[in-house]
DNA sequence: GGTACTATCGAATGAACGTTCAATCGAGAG
DNA sequence: CTCTCGATTGAACGTTCATTCGATAGTACC
């Protein structure tokens, strides 16, 4: 019985590898039946088409970032330390987690870009709840500067998505004095 | 004689609209042909690939980028000022050219981005070197935060480039106090 | 008017790709 | 043992695409 989702995980995982190595469009589905050690056509069993596969690909990775994200006890701490708390994980996250952040980043640069109907998953998701209701009362709340939500969140988290992906090894003073620079941009 | 690079600019014109709406792997040559009132073959007497010609769009948009970056009398002012001046020259330049920054977003997300190749041209680019300068020395003379320079550019002009790309219609106050929270995040 | 060179065309080529499907396998039920 | 059904295979199909090339027309120089 774990054979059969095994072998789901297996694709998704060596697509991960494939796409952030080479691209949508160079991960033919014949060469990722082979990393894989499947055949083409049982890909298609377990997944519809290859937009599906990767839509799939990007709930998973989506699930697993929202929990990482909210990971640590953010709801019973003050707005600033949940705050540095979230830059922290979301950083980490990146970090060590380099593939799917470029995948992320790949995927939202899709023209057709399948966000939308995709998403519909996430809402329903626990962590990203919590993370925009954290949000949304320290605004609220006179915490936070009155700036539009995408403007508080490129001066935070997206701040952190993108240099975890580009930095390699930041010692830790370093690291914390970016945090708090941009809480500094964000609080009142 | 303006009758070639006509061809050759209406050629990258109509490719930029084309990727930014379908994606480099959905503009067909011949798609880019018919668009652009060639043929085939003409786009192939001007670029010596796919490759090539998608290059040199990204070297053509670079080069108005940092023509616009480095707009105003930045070289004469105050540290401050110049920041400031260069984030809203950067804020500008995306909002009013979306396509061009979809375009550059596409690019970077490249898998085998050439980005290395293709930069050669612009290192020579003089825009580019007096930003660099800019920055270098603000950094050197005790102005900014002594942080990485990726930390300090996504906390610049990053938040600028993003946000103009997500928003439409920000008005004057609050652009304001965005620039004004980045400059409070990297200055002393 | 001959020669050379550039601009232009678009049908033809050949490779690569996503997807399909008829066939095989194997486990579990009756 | 037989029947059923999901898992699995990979050759075959039809399409799409980047690129090539032989041909034609225009232009400039001698």
């Amino acid at each position: 019985m774990a054979v059969l989702s095994d072998k789901r995980e297996i694709i998704l995982e060596n697509l991960l590898d494939l796409i952030t190595e080479r691209g949508f469009h160079d991960t033919p589905m014949s060469l990722l039946a082979r990393k894989s050690g499947v055949s083409v056509g049982i890909i298609y069993h377990y997944f519809p088409s290859k937009e599906m596969l990767i839509d799939a690909l990007y709930v998973k990775v989506k699930l697993i970032l929202g929990e990482a994200l909210a990971s640590g006890d953010i709801q019973n701490m003050t707005e600033a330390d949940a705050f540095k708390r979230v830059w922290l994980n979301a950083f980490e996250f990146y970090s060590n987690h380099k593939k799917e952040a470029l995948f992320l980043e790949q995927y939202k640069a899709l023209p057709d870009c399948r966000e939308g109907e995709a998403a519909e998953f996430l809402q329903k998701d626990k962590n990203f709840a919590l993370l925009v209701n954290i949000f949304r009362t320290a605004s609220q709340g006179g915490v936070l500067k009155d700036l539009p939500m995408d403007a508080i969140y490129e001066l935070s988290i997206g701040v952190a998505m993108r240099l975890a992906i580009k930095q390699t090894g930041l010692d830790e003073a370093t690291k914390n004095a970016i945090v708090e620079s941009c809480w500094t941009a964000v609080s009142l």
